[in-house]
RNA sequence: CGCGGAGUGGAGCAGCUGGUAGCUCGUCGGGCUCAUAACCCGAAGGUCGUAGGUUCAAAUCCUGCCUCCGCAACCA
């Protein structure tokens, strides 16, 4: 008997900086999926890895004084580090530069030639001649280079290209005919839109870097990177001098990718497949960002998010739960602290924690820790084991369409009956009068039941709680099987053991502040935000605390709670030492060619000029700006906005919907402490 | 007309293969004490951005308009 089948991968990541929230999320969801497949008795091919080529890597490389490959190296088992971390249980990982990657794509790269897809042109674009890289016309800004700022010039080199344009028909007809090809189905307008637009055929071939999978017909060129990328998704099973697995898995079921590669899987994917005439995937998925509070992630904003850092202090489970939950498949959602905590707290900590705990310590007091045997169903028990196993398949239905958030609801619907339950059958009362015996029992079953179902329905999505779970309830050496899910009694006679919280509930006042401080780097201060009495203090527990308030006060600190928690974390006089302010004047100010929020100031501070860049357009006009005297961060690393370079930092005060100048009479270039 | 996304009770979201609205948090009131000050019940609060259209019926489909957001370093 051959099992059913489920090939699943993730995009390769680049491996040019840290992997991020971003990254995980859409790995935990492949793995959920995975995990998921698993269970529900499919033999599953999960794939992920690292695209590891190209000219940015090379460069990045030589800037470190070292080879490409030691540097990919080292990244790559930070990005293992992870994924071990984040307990994904990926069946293959492939790396682009592995000799069974690099001999198949060039094995490609012959019969798309032979098939007389690729052919030998010239490639325009604009070079940058210091960076030896060449840029499209999107891609530069003004004529300059996007990366060091220079002028670029129009530049030709002999290339070799992929008659993508030969394809479009078959694509058109693919995204017309066949909707679930590409999901959800605004991406599939996009991609129809643009395919119908007209495809260029696509430069398949560079010869500006060497830092790639060379070219099998000509040395001194070497694949593009795309071309090499998406090619991982069959190299990886064998294609095409190894077939076992290869026959088995593909086509692939589902390639998740975020949504701004969609276009890549849609279209020159499936067109670099026609051409090798090899079935398409079935699927390509593409999923939303998360985005962070304000938008872009930046230091000052405090909106960094370190997946590993949420990991050490939270516990894999709990994240991953979150991303799950959270947010909606396709959608973009934004993260937020306070909303990973509260979910955190809620769902896991008094939901599901409690509810283990609870039961688990009613079966110790009143049974001597051993599961007793059910008697006459009664009351509430037939709606409680009616939601109970009607749970399974509706988790079915939803994950089959990805949406994890829907079937994590469902699950905690089921949760949330439990609890009901007991307040419905009120043990402590029952376990008062020993003629109430035998609905004790049935009862404290009942409960085990339904948490015994729980443990099997969460756990692909958060297995190594579903094992803490099924310890506490001394099933831990019983495998957890998916159908049993939807049957109701078929515990016997275990002995349970209360252990540790499953999830402790978490303070979150404190929890925020501690976040916020590990943003600065401060360990010190995110210490401090640890021990009990550095928090600040709430809204409530000022009241809580008798303080003094006028009510008066009390709106008006209700008015500024934002900014009153968590605060920022203690700092000292040397750490504000380290900032340079300066008295300065606005002397002339623009807006920004290139951005609508911005303003761009030339300022003088004593006898320099600077440019500045603020985001005030907002709230200020150029001609308001100009003529203020400011105060001004003097040593801030300049930053390049938009094209405009930016010097310093002009100081406002924010209270969230108006800006005011902070402002003096002194004199310009004069210090400030 | 650059591309795309979103506007649903105080907040954050779901619903969008059409049949008068759902979840979590918050607020108010109540219950319980087994449990991680957790749990349970009840209440207040939305004409689903706006104007039209299609339909017996629209948050859900179509059109116009308004508002907000992302398009930063190949960033999923």
């Amino acid at each position: 008997m051959t099992k059913k089948t489920y090939y699943i991968s993730t995009p390769i990541y680049y491996p040019s900086s840290n992997l991020h929230i971003g990254h995980t999320y859409c790995t935990v969801m492949a793995d959920a999926m995975a995990r998921f497949k698993r269970i529900t008795g499919y033999d599953v091919m999960f794939l992920t890895g690292t695209d590891e080529h190209g000219q940015k890597i090379q460069k990045a490389a030589i800037e470190k004084g070292t080879t490409p490959q030691v540097y990919v190296d080292k990244i790559v088992e930070g990005i293992k580090d992870l994924w071990s971390s984040m307990e994904i249980s990926y069946d293959d990982f492939i790396r682009t530069t592995e000799p069974r990657h690099i001999k198949r794509v060039q094995a490609m790269f012959m019969k798309m030639y032979e098939k007389g897809d690729v052919y030998k042109s010239t490639y325009e674009g604009w070079y940058c001649t210091p960076c030896e890289a060449f840029w499209t016309e999107t891609q530069i800004t003004d004529g300059k280079c996007p990366d060091c700022g220079r002028p670029v010039e129009k530049a030709k080199e002999a290339a070799y290209f992929f008659k993508l344009s030969k394809y479009q028909d078959r694509l058109i007809e693919l995204f017309e005919t066949n909707p679930e090809f590409l999901q959800p189905d605004s991406r599939r307008h996009e991609m129809l839109n643009f395919v119908k637009q007209g495809l260029e055929d696509l430069c398949i071939s560079r010869s500006s870097f060497d830092w790639g999978i060379p070219v099998p017909i000509e040395e001194g060129h070497v694949v593009y990177v795309w071309l090499d990328a998406l090619s991982n998704y069959i190299t990886a099973l064998g294609y095409p001098d190894d077939l076992e697995k290869f026959n088995k898995y593909w086509p692939c079921d589902v390639h998740l990718v975020g949504k701004e590669i969609v276009r890549f899987h849609s279209v020159i994917w499936p067109a670099m497949l026609m051409s090798i005439e090899v079935e398409l995937p079935k699927k390509v998925l593409g999923h939303g960002w998360i985005l962070m509070e304000g938008g872009k992630m930046s230091k000052s904003k405090g909106n960094v998010v370190d997946p590993v850092k949420l990991i050490e202090r939270y516990g894999v489970d709990a994240l991953k739960y979150f991303l799950l939950r959270e947010y909606t498949f396709g959608q973009d959602g934004i993260f937020t602290n306070e909303v990973m905590l509260n979910r955190m707290n809620f769902d896991l900590a008094n939901d599901l924690g409690n509810l283990v705990s609870r039961t688990v310590a009613m079966i110790e007091k009143y049974n001597n820790a051993t599961l007793p045997k059910q008697n006459d169903e009664e009351g509430p028990d037939t709606e409680l084991k009616a939601v109970a196993t009607a749970v399974a398949a509706k988790v079915e239905v939803h994950m089959n369409k990805f949406s994890f958030s829907l079937a994590l609801e469902e699950i905690w619907i089921l949760i949330r009956r439990t609890n009901k339950y007991i307040d419905e059958t009120a043990p402590w009362v029952l376990a008062k009068d020993e003629k109430d015996k035998a609905r004790l029992d049935t009862v404290l079953y009942n409960l085990a039941e339904s948490i015994r179902i729980t443990s099997v329905l969460i756990y692909p999505f958060m297995h190594t709680t579903s094992q803490k779970i099924r310890e506490q309830l001394g099933i831990a050496d019983q495998p957890v099987l998916w159908e049993d899910a939807s049957n109701f009694g078929i515990l016997g006679q275990v002995t349970v053991k209360k252990g540790e919280a499953i999830f402790p509930r978490l303070d979150i006042p404190k929890e925020l502040a501690a976040l916020a401080a590990m943003i600065e780097g401060n360990e010190e201060s995110c210490n401090q935000a640890n021990s009990t009495n550095n928090a600040p203090l709430t809204i409530e527990e000022i009241i809580a605390n008798n303080a003094p308030l006028t009510i008066e006060e009390i709106i008006a600190n209700k008015e500024n709670e934002a900014t009153v928690v968590p605060g920022k974390p203690e700092i000292t006089i040397d750490d504000f030492d380290k900032i340079d302010l300066k008295v300065g004047r606005i002397v002339s100010c623009q807006k920004h060619p290139k951005a609508d929020k911005l303003l761009v100031s030339q300022v003088r501070i004593g006898r320099e000029t600077r440019q500045i860049v603020s985001g005030v357009a907002k709230y200020y006009t150029p001609e308001e700006m100009t003529g203020q005297k400011v105060i001004v961060v003097a040593n801030l690393k300049p930053i390049n906005l938009r094209g405009e370079e930016s010097k310093g930092m002009i100081l406002f005060a924010d209270n969230g919907d108006r800006l005011e100048f902070v402002t003096t009479t002194a004199a310009d270039g004069e210090g400030v402490s």
